[in-house]
DNA sequence: TCTGGGGTCCTAGGACCC
DNA sequence: TCTGGGGTCCTAGGACCC
């Protein structure tokens, strides 16, 4: 490809994903662990990432602290540190900025990068640009990372994949179909296992095989998902390059599965409550009042019992969430079945300062403002679980503790007036 | 693989209204 | 009280992603 080659690119899409990313980040902080098969997610006991040398010695994703010692008795296992992943990833974020003018940051550590009309800039052609963006990485931030290279999103993410780690992928409109042919069907973005499995029952085999099949059978077996793929793949644009920056979420979730399962309704009882005063931290933080709230339970058995509701004034203040949260657990709450696992789901998040209406008490609201505010500002400086409702400190805070901590009461006898 | 956690988007179907 | 048709909005659940 010469610089002046522009046929087969209508457009020049680059996704850049970092390799193996948060284990990276742990051997960049950490130069003894270069080299060295290294996992992260020790403090929840499950393996989140792992390095390279730790996957070629077995380790997956998931993969319990047991069975880790088991596989690789090797393998370092570090406990998460997000600020870092975090800082790491804005500073590729910053470079791929100065790089291109159209870049769409995708998750933590990947990210879509335009480039089409750049090699005139850059005197380069778009290979050489990607190759530039990879040095970088690396000298800067001490990353390595893979870049696809196509004409458009789904294209360029199937090509960053293809060579890991540290690779480049080419795929334009002339070696499209030459490139595609390799690969099988679960390597398509979008495409998980529900959707490989009923294509393979059609013959569907190949990424090929799929492409060859005409535009309104693929609606017909996977609707607008599989025509928006489909098209994607055929080089034309579903999916356009959104620079926005980082959406508002649109939910809040916390989840935690016990140490052990129980049917103590006081246990399971204080783990969901201590997952909704997590979560509300989380809306605090983003400013954002919370319309609606769902419980999750989830038995020993696997089977989940979920319930939903509406608040009539939406809050993060979480007293005020308590009492229907309450009624909420009793729905679904059975006596004498095991339970593993709680999660709290907040939607309808609303941002914005609240509106108050003629019958809001307004000197509660004023006095919850500044209680959430003090005990905010306290979690911030001496961390989590400081303060909790007497209710959830039933479970503990799981950490070794450093100093005493203090509860809401009364929780127990009297929901309702939990505060005050 | 005895099975974690946090999200988004799409769609079928029900409720409600005209 | 029953019948018909069509539109919109909402919700639950499925599928997928990192």
């Amino acid at each position: 490809m010469t610089i002046d080659d522009q046929s087969g690119w209508p457009r020049v899409i680059a996704h850049v994903d970092g390799d193996a990313f948060f284990a990276s980040v742990e051997q960049a902080v950490n130069p003894r662990l270069k080299n060295k098969p290294i996992a992260t997610g020790a403090e929840r006991g499950i393996v989140v990432a792992m390095s390279y040398e730790a996957k070629a010695l077995g380790v997956v994703r998931g993969m319990p602290v047991h069975q880790l010692k088991k596989t690789c008795p090797a393998c370092i296992f570090v406990p998460s540190q997000y600020n870092n992943y975090e800082l790491f990833s804005r500073k590729m974020m910053q470079i791929l900025r100065n790089m291109s003018p159209l870049v769409e940051k995708y998750s933590i550590d990947e990210a879509f990068c335009d480039l089409t009309g750049l090699c005139a800039l850059y005197h380069m052609t778009y290979e050489q640009i990607a190759h530039t963006i990879q040095l970088r990485i690396w000298n800067e931030v001490n990353i390595s990372v893979s870049i696809g290279l196509s004409i458009t999103k789904s294209l360029s993410k199937i090509c960053s994949a293809f060579q890991k780690p540290n690779g480049i992928t080419v795929v334009n409109k002339k070696n499209r179909n030459a490139f595609l042919q390799t690969l099988p069907i679960h390597s398509i973005w979008g495409i998980g296992q529900k959707s490989a499995a009923l294509l393979k029952s059609y013959g569907i085999y190949g990424v090929s095989d799929f492409c060859d099949r005409p535009e309104l059978w693929v609606r017909s077996k996977l609707g607008k998902v599989g025509v928006d793929i489909w098209r994607e793949l055929h080089g034309h644009v579903s999916y356009p390059m959104n620079a926005a920056p980082v959406k508002p979420s649109m939910s809040i979730s916390r989840g935690r599965t016990f140490e052990r399962p129980s049917s103590n309704k006081y246990f399971v009882w204080g783990h969901a409550l201590r997952n909704l005063e997590v979560a509300c931290v989380k809306a605090r933080k983003l400013r954002a009042r919370i319309g609606s709230v769902e419980l999750k339970l989830k038995t020993q058995s696997f089977i989940s019992y979920r319930e939903k509701k509406k608040l009539s004034v939406a809050t993060s203040f979480t007293n005020e969430l308590i009492p229907m949260f309450k009624t909420l657990f009793e729905s679904i709450y059975q006596p004498r079945t095991l339970y593993r696992a709680t999660t709290i789901y907040l939607y309808d998040l609303k941002r914005g300062d609240a509106q108050l209406d003629l019958f809001d008490d307004s000197q509660h609201r004023c006095n919850n403002e500044l209680l959430f505010k003090a005990i905010d500002t306290l979690t911030r400086r001496y961390g989590t679980h400081l303060i909790s409702f007497a209710d959830s400190a039933v479970i503990g805070s799981g950490k070794k503790e450093n100093h005493s901590r203090a509860f809401i009461y009364p929780c127990s006898n009297d929901l309702l007036s939990c505060i005050y």
